[in-house]
DNA sequence: GACGCGTGGAG
DNA sequence: TCTCCAAGCGT
């Protein structure tokens, strides 16, 4: 199989979207805090949604131990609907253990920042890659599915695993820079062109070496695991929960969401998130925490 | 390893 | 309308 760095690079210089993290000025003003932030935002949350709360957020907390100095419930609040909170408090978290242990600087290393809460095996090697410069694999779902496809012939990835760093690997340049710009390649090209649903094979770089793509892209058994159905979930009472939340200081607890067609599940819903540090409870009031 | 966890835009 | 899905993580 011919080379895929080449024709990534090529394709990445020529195709990038113009994002704010990949901005000099961003680097210069927020270094690794702000590529920090922007990852733990663009967990699962598209990338136009992510883009103005992360403006608002380098702004109120331009450091991590601005954010540290903080209340975790200000976090949440300003979270606002980019969904999964609990990623707010991680991040706050985050930021507390950055203050106190590495001295209020984001680390380079990716054990240490594997160690920091919310940090996993992308998010870690993201910030190493994109604000320091080092190199490593990158692996997220868009750089999964460029590879299945790519290189297994598969439409869709299987589980994630250690392979995927190691297959990533597999393919990087041993220039650290060109390194880098495939990792961002990679990624950017599942997010574009070689998208989950219909894929853009006519504009893509890779199409005249991908495996999946010269087999006649054929279905493959192991689809991606659907997601549960959100209308009448917990997670639905969750977000109505915290909707609530975000808009008081407090909310007294026989008041939160009273109307919920479900009172069992309200309870379950309230229960969780405490158990979860989302939500206290004191005096028959129910808040954000403090 | 599979599951639970928000939200809103696109097709 | 409804289904799918979007730069994951911790348990």
């Amino acid at each position: 199989m011919p080379e895929l760095a080449p024709p990534l690079i090529r394709w990445y210089r020529q195709n990038a979207r113009d994002l704010p993290w990949r901005r000099a000025e961003f680097r210069a003003r927020y270094g690794g805090w702000g590529v920090l932030v922007s990852e733990f935002m663009l967990q699962q949350t598209p990338v136009n949604r992510v883009i103005p709360h992360l403006d608002a957020w380098l702004t109120r907390w331009p450091t991590p131990t601005a954010l540290a100095d903080d209340a975790p419930a200000e976090a949440v609040r300003a979270w606002s609907t980019l969904g999964y909170p609990r990623r707010a408090l991680w991040l706050h978290q985050a930021a507390v253990e950055i203050r106190d242990r590495h001295d209020g600087v984001v680390p380079r290393d990716v054990g240490a920042l594997l160690a920091l809460t919310g940090i996993g095996d992308y998010t870690a090697r993201a910030v190493a890659v994109f604000a320091y410069g080092d190199r490593h694999p990158v692996v997220d779902t868009n750089t999964r599915r460029v590879l299945a496809r790519a290189v297994l012939g598969q439409a869709h990835p299987g589980a994630p695993g250690r392979r995927d760093l190691d297959r990533m690997s597999g393919i990087l340049p041993a220039s650290v820079p060109d390194a880098a710009v495939v990792n961002a390649a990679a990624m950017e090209l599942g997010a574009l062109v070689c998208t989950a649903r219909t894929p853009d094979c006519d504009v893509c770089p890779l199409a005249h070496m991908c495996a999946w793509r010269l087999a006649g892209s054929p279905d493959n058994a192991d689809a991606p695991r659907r997601q549960a159905r959100y209308e009448g979930s917990d997670r639905q009472a969750r977000g109505a929960v915290l909707r609530e939340l975000r808009a008081a200081a407090s909310v007294p607890l026989d008041e939160v969401i009273a109307d919920w067609p479900d009172p069992a599940q309200r309870d379950r819903a309230i229960d969780s998130l405490i158990a979860d540090g989302l939500a206290e409870a004191d005096d028959g009031m129910l808040r954000l925490p403090a």
